[in-house]
DNA sequence: GCGTCCAGGTCTACC
DNA sequence: GGTAGACCTGGACGC
């Protein structure tokens, strides 16, 4: 494979504060492009696909200038697309979002309190594409995360790619060409994804699913409404995707939020998403993304007042 | 061993 | 426009 030169303006630097172990690993196991991304102490290797479809290695390596990002590829990289790559990757890394404001907002909530010590630095960012979240968001609907993780490696499995780069060799999701092809029955069958197969082959053959840098530069609420209009995507799983002034709560992290919100356990959790998502907006406001997943990423910390109650 | 319930939502027919 | 019911699958539970 080859190597893609080095070039200046692969060196990404990150607003601080900014914990880059905290951002590519998050405590809670939350992938930052797919599940088989390999992190050895200052080094992370990952696949990163670009719009086009072509797949790209990605070495990431904290140094005192900054991020240092390597790219591989079996062809050559055009100027665009190397852009589009270092584009995704700054996103994914928060490179230019100021987490102080947040901070500041936590420090004086009894909730958030008790976990920016823990998480000082994690910016709760992605770098992995739409369709690839879509995939995540719809196999999370409706099952326990142990059947979720058994949907996504078997879509991973039977039709990711794979890469080697670097004395690495990781596999990635599927494209949507490649799943295009595959039948609606079939992955019923073979991946027992259940209703979720008519979505996911449904979504493959999308013309134009849109990216998140052009989501981002939206008004939230109009993100969310084009990204309702994917198969199988409604509002939670649209929150998921957009990861940003967003609170995608379910029926499981409703339950964590009312216990801690209002020290009360829900009677029934499905009915009260919507008033857990207002008393998020009222305190968090457009850091209530950042809240959600520092909560999820803190709930050990969190136990002992989640059991309490 | 067998039947029933339901889980980390979404869609649609029906009113 | 709002809402009840269907939708795959498999683990947990009661009997």
């Amino acid at each position: 494979m080859k190597k893609v030169t080095e070039r200046e303006n692969f060196v990404i630097r990150v607003k601080e504060p900014f914990s880059f172990s905290l951002t590519i690993k998050k405590p809670a196991g939350w992938n930052w492009i797919t599940p088989y991304e390999v992190m050895e102490q200052n080094k992370f290797w990952s696949t990163l696909r670009l719009k086009s479809g072509k797949l790209l290695g990605v070495k990431l390596t904290q140094r005192k200038r900054g991020i240092e990002a390597i790219i591989y590829s079996y062809e050559e990289v055009p100027e665009e697309q190397a852009n589009e790559a270092l584009n995704t990757l700054k996103i994914g890394l928060g490179a230019d979002v100021d987490l102080n404001e947040f901070y500041g907002i936590a420090k004086k909530d009894r909730v958030l309190k008790h976990v920016i010590q823990d998480l000082y630095g994690m910016k709760p960012y992605f770098a992995s594409s739409v369709f690839e979240k879509a995939l995540l968001a719809i196999c999370l609907q409706m099952a326990p995360i142990r059947r979720s993780n058994e949907m996504l490696d078997c879509i991973i499995d039977n039709y990711g790619e794979n890469l080697n780069f670097d004395e690495k060799n990781l596999k990635h999701w599927p494209s949507p060409s490649r799943l295009k092809s595959v039948t609606e029955k079939e992955l019923k069958e073979k991946c027992k994804l259940g209703y979720r197969a008519k979505f996911i082959n449904e979504l493959s053959k999308v013309n134009q699913i849109p990216d998140i840098p052009e989501l981002w530069g939206k008004p939230t609420e109009v993100a969310i409404k084009e990204l309702t209009t994917l198969p199988g995507i409604g509002k939670y799983s649209a929150g998921v995707i957009l990861s940003k002034n967003t609170f995608p709560i379910d029926v499981w992290s409703s339950n964590i939020f009312h216990k801690l919100f209002f020290r009360k356990a829900p009677d029934k959790p499905r009915e009260v998403i919507e008033k857990v998502i207002e008393e998020a907006e009222k305190r968090y406001k457009e850091w209530k993304w950042e809240a959600f997943a520092y909560v999820l990423n803190a709930l050990p910390r969190l136990e002992p007042i989640i059991q309490s109650i």
